[in-house]
Formats: C-alpha cells, structure tokens, sequence
DNA sequence: TATATTGTTCAGGCTACTTG
DNA sequence: CAAGTAGCCTGAACAATATA
C-alpha cells in the first residue's frame, strides 16, 4: 500500500526539489504559498494593487527561471523577497523615467493614483494603517512590513533587503516612531493590504501561462 | 556652510529558553 | 528554581552623507 503524502505538507526546499525534477506544476503550490506577503511587500513598495502583480508575475518567472541556482543557505521565501524588491526598483525606476517625460508635456500630475485597493478598502481601520505605513519613507516601510507583518527575524530582513543586522534594528525603531505618531491603537495584519483569493488566482495562472507550465 | 537625515556603536534592560 | 545565554528592544551619542 503507498501513502501518498499531500502536498501541503511538502517544504519549500522539498517542492523546489520536485519541481527542479520535472513536476514542474508544483511551482503553483510555491507561489500559493508566497503570494501574499510578497503582495505586501510589494504594495510597501509601489502602492499600486496592478503595479504589483506585473511585479510578482516577473519575480515568479525569474525565480523559476534561476530556481536551479536557488541555494538553500536562506528560505526561499526570502529569496523571492529579494527578488521581488529587485523588481520594485526597477519598477520604480521605470516609472520615474515615464514620470519625467509626461512631465515635459504636463506639469499637473496627481502625486497618488486611485487604486482598485483602495476602492475596495471598507474598513475604516485598514485604511488608518495603510495610509500611515505609506507616509513613512519606502526603506523603513519595508522593514517594517517584513519584521512586524511578514514575522522575518532580524536576520531575514537584513539578507531580504541587503542591510546590516543592526541597520534592520535601528530602521525598525525609527519606522515604528514615525507610525506611533499616525497609530495610536493597534493594528490586525489581515486588514493591511489584503490579498484576495482572485488575485491570488490571476497571477498564479499567469505566470503559469508563461512559463508554460501546463 | 548649516541643517537634516541616515547609519553605526554602545550600554542597559527585557523575555524566553536551556542547563545544572 | 536560579543562573546563564541568546535574541531583541530602546535610547543616546557620534560620524558620514545629503540637501537647501
């Protein structure tokens, strides 16, 4: 009699293994399992909803395409963070670039965009947090969001964002400084960014797509 | 050049866990 | 249970760098 062992059970080096082994559909599984606090991370970034999944998509095809070159000295989570952080800078960089060019033709461009996120977002509390994770500067949020939400320790975030240890524990403080004056009460990490299963589903799918993988 | 921002170092304290 | 240890938090001081 053979057990099959559920999926869900497997780790990530182990689906990794399996996936580098030719059951190359198990990269879904992967990407279930990261897709929301790279979502998080990402609107730490962009704070755009479409912006961000154009940048895990490009992550998701990324890490699969070096997925052979993945070694297992950290997780693989936050190797994809670093990843994922890679791309919000060009992403960011890009947008720069666009910006200053619409610049030369229109002088009045709206600071902020009006995303689908924030048409969706009901709670009153959601919107208090996010809107003071976003007026902090994008190298504290990031920490922030890693450390606080995202639960990496110390030595996680300092690999996922290229800092040093202590530089993770002074942006940190300072991050949370900054917040205290927007926060006085706690927060719940479900209503920050929140990630439905939809979207969830449309960017599996389409770095499924792209890859191939059938 | 003055000021603000950012990063580093250090000290002290807290909590959780391990060991004898 | 007490002592030791590791990891983390916090605040202060200072240096380096960026900006107006």
């Amino acid at each position: 009699m053979t057990i099959i062992q559920p999926i869900d059970t497997f780790t990530d080096n182990e689906l990794i293994a399996r996936v580098l082994a030719g059951e190359k559909r198990l990269y879904e599984q992967l990407m279930r399992r990261h897709n929301t606090s790279l979502f998080r991370l990402g609107m730490s970034f962009l704070n755009n909803d479409m912006d961000v999944e154009d940048v895990m998509q490009l992550t998701y095809i990324n890490a699969y395409q070096h997925l052979d070159q993945f070694r297992q000295d950290a997780a693989f989570g936050t190797w994809l963070k670093r990843i994922l952080i890679n791309e919000c800078h060009q992403h960011l960089k890009r947008m720069k670039k666009t910006a200053s060019e619409d610049l030369a033709l229109h002088q009045d461009i709206p600071k902020t965009r009006e995303t689908p996120v924030d048409a969706m977002m009901n709670k009153e509390l959601g919107k208090v947090l996010e809107n003071a994770l976003l007026s902090i500067p994008e190298k504290y949020r990031a920490v922030f969001v890693l450390r606080e939400i995202d639960q990496l320790n110390v030595a996680e975030t300092s690999k996922a964002l290229d800092i040093s240890k202590v530089n993770v524990k002074v942006r940190q403080i300072r991050a949370k400084l900054m917040l205290r004056e927007h926060i006085s009460k706690f927060y719940q990490n479900d209503v920050v960014f929140p990630f439905h299963l939809i979207r969830c589903d449309r960017i599996v799918y389409a770095v499924l797509d792209k890859l191939e993988i059938k």
